[in-house]
DNA sequence: TCTGGGGTCCTAGGACCC
DNA sequence: TCTGGGGTCCTAGGACCC
């Protein structure tokens, strides 16, 4: 059987734990730089705060309702995840953490009763550790424990917020009453393709011929069929820390259409994506940057420029992946448009230890040594102080955070006081 | 004035190879 | 008059997830 493991409204549970006087009041959480709404306490989600609304538009209400808001404070989440999964992980070894707040976990040679009884163990033990409610689903597949997960959070209470999809019964009733929007795997696209042919629930799309789903939605589509039918076709997936790629993206606080103003935002982002590539000892091979407008901008000409281009040799050195950055970037300019958005992707990983030579590779011992040093320095003194002369020399990006919480978990200055 | 950011996997088509 | 068949690798783009 698998389980899939999901804290209830994580981010706005996060922040709970800590100001349980917020408890049954509704909160929000905003994304970086205030922009919009990633996360909702259920009171919230009762009041009519949907997912992804921009936070300025919804001022008043947030006032009005006196809805608690909050910056997002990733390094809480990061930490209180980490407490999560390892409870998680004491309960067993074969656990696969999908996302920050959600867990798969197999379950093999167990009795069922076994299984139901050590669920109900993590979830109260989890609640009892760390403050943060999970719901539980259960289920033969992982598409299917996910539809179980929504079916115990729809349904859960203090005391049970559990579903296991065990009989055949169950397992076409889930299905009959799951919007096919809801499942796993099915999003905006292939939703209007299958409402196109009738299909609106779970059973619905079951009882596709499979090489219907074949061609419209890839294997990718009749594997989601299989697992919905009961038959496993996705297992728990080994961790593995390295990423395969690395992004660095973010808007802009205005619109920007000089070249020169474009190529200061890719050295600052190329600098900072370098840096991760060496935290987690890798170089990339491959670079891909992208510039595009303000979507949301009203009869606003649309526009996505990027392109990729292979390295000549490996490299997690800041200046030769900012150099190369630029030259592509330099190639999708369009000048008198303007841009909000823009972001490298580092691509083509591999272990810094097992460099591969190439025959017109520069020197690039020198690189290494500067990196160090000036990761060394950051270390030391704090972030970015060694910059290169095509970064803006005053700031590496500003970030809106109103309603920041304290790092009560990683900071020893900010944990609470109890008198 | 104001609308995150960071990932994964798959496919089609082009450019090669023998 | 008449021009095969079977591969690989790379890239761009699409679709999805949290």
């Amino acid at each position: 059987m698998f389980a899939l493991i999901d804290c209830n409204n994580f981010y706005a549970s996060c922040e709970r734990v800590f100001q349980p006087n917020l408890i049954d009041k509704p909160i929000v959480v905003l994304s970086n730089n205030d922009g919009c709404v990633i996360a909702r306490s259920d009171e919230a989600k009762s009041l009519g705060i949907p997912m992804g609304a921009p936070a300025f538009k919804y001022k008043k209400k947030f006032e009005d309702n006196k809805i608690e808001v909050f910056s997002s404070n990733f390094k809480l989440y990061g930490d209180m995840s980490n407490r999560v999964m390892s409870i998680i992980a004491q309960f067993t070894p074969n656990i696969e953490i999908y996302s920050i707040d959600e867990a798969f976990v197999k379950f093999e040679g167990f009795s069922e009763d076994i299984i139901d009884q050590k669920c109900r163990e993590i979830i109260e033990t989890v609640m009892k550790w760390t403050g943060i409610p999970i719901s539980i689903g259960l289920a033969e597949t992982k598409s299917l424990a996910k539809v179980a997960n929504r079916i115990a959070k729809k349904y859960s209470n203090e005391t049970r917020s559990f579903y296991s999809i065990n009989k055949n019964s169950k397992h076409i009733k889930a299905l009959k009453n799951i919007n096919i929007k809801d499942i796993w795997g099915i999003g905006l696209k292939n939703e209007k393709k299958l409402l196109k042919v009738g299909v609106k629930s779970g059973f619905d799309f079951i009882r596709l011929p499979d090489n219907w789903v074949k061609r419209n939605m890839s294997i990718i589509g009749l594997k989601l069929k299989k697992e919905l039918e009961g038959i496993p076709t996705l297992d728990i997936v080994e961790e593995n820390n390295n990423k395969k790629s690395i992004a660095t993206t973010r808007s802009f606080e205005a619109e920007i259409s000089s070249l020169d103003d474009l190529i200061e935002r890719i050295t600052t982002f190329a600098v900072v994506a370098s840096k991760k590539l060496r935290t987690q000892n890798s170089e990339c091979n491959m670079i891909s940057i992208y510039i595009r407008s303000n979507p949301f901008k009203e009869n606003n000409e649309r526009y996505h420029f990027s392109l990729t281009g292979a390295l000549p040799f490996s490299t997690n050195s800041s200046i030769e992946i900012s150099k190369f950055a630029i030259k592509l970037l330099k190639k999708i300019y369009h000048k008198g448009k303007s841009y909000k958005k823009a972001g490298i992707i580092l691509m083509g990983l591999t272990p810094e230890s097992i460099h591969q030579v190439s025959f017109f590779e520069k020197d690039t011992k020198k690189h290494k040594k500067l990196m160090e040093s000036i990761d060394n320095i950051d270390n030391k003194y704090g972030l970015y102080k060694v910059r290169l002369a095509s970064q803006d020399q005053k700031r590496i990006w500003k970030m809106n955070r109103q309603n920041l919480s304290r790092n009560y978990t990683t900071n020893i200055e900010e944990v609470l006081l109890v008198s």
